[in-house]
DNA sequence: TCTGGAATTAGAATAATTCTAAATTCCTTA
DNA sequence: TAAGGAATTTAGAATTATTCTAATTCCAGA
């Protein structure tokens, strides 16, 4: 049994490995068609699809993390550890900030909700420095 | 100059307000096709690209909320002020709850990503009543 | 080297949303 | 009350994001 990524089954492949650096190598959360452009130059034989496959073989093995919200596609955040995120209400720009949220916060959320807490995630919307009016 | 509506100018016609009264009338977090279908039958007439078009005037009016997550589509919320989501990594449902998120949360956030805060929000990951093992 | 399972490929299929252009509704004012 | 005009609705086409399919390729182990 060979298991090259840390908790699941499957191969890190040239193309999961080319996926991998596309994400890691940006400071943007890209969509998968960015990706897959950027995928191309390295491999240029990647296919749409494999894009797809390899982006949600890497969010599953914990190498990347997906996130949606603002209009359209699902973006990709190489960030994997705890993280906020802000949002641009007015141009939808995207970006990673940390709270501490606390244990207790997350015991307080679980409790409210009835569910079985796994993690917590906050989402500021507002204005970023670029939209802020008058600098 | 006749404002029927809050903040912005527009009418609530009647294929509006059936929209909104599809999502008041539901506890769900429902889609636009759910949401089509409903509204069928209270305005046999009324045609997809409307009710997208309601969903826009009434989220820009502030009389429902839009959230997306999950996969697919964005789903149409009643609840309009405040609150937060918790969704089921399991089964895929989607509940609000409430937390008092305060006023310092909010101002260490904007503090922290840099942005102007407009409004907070916290999701909560995890399993739902139904998907937890083993009641 | 052969073989089977896993992964990749191209392109078709599906799903969600937006766009377009024509028709309709509903005011407003003459 | 009729005409004009803006806002809205409609049907369907177009676009965008994502998934599926079937055939092919790759590779590790017997």
């Amino acid at each position: 049994m060979t298991k090259s990524t840390a908790e699941q089954g499957g191969t890190l492949t040239r193309q999961r490995e080319a996926v991998l650096q596309v994400i890691r190598g940006s400071e943007e959360h890209l969509t998968a068609s960015e990706i897959f452009e950027q995928a191309r130059r390295l491999l240029p034989s990647i296919s749409y699809a494999t894009v797809y496959n390899s982006l949600k073989f890497l969010t599953n093995a914990g190498m990347v993390h997906e996130v949606k919200f603002g209009n359209g596609a699902s973006r990709y955040d190489r960030e994997t550890g705890r993280h906020d995120h802000a949002l641009c209400t007015e141009c939808g720009k995207l970006v990673d900030f940390d709270l501490d949220l606390t244990a207790e916060l997350m015991r307080t959320a679980a409790r409210r909700s009835h569910f079985k807490a796994e993690s917590i995630h906050l989402t500021l919307r507002g204005l970023c420095p670029d939209c802020r009016p008058a600098g």
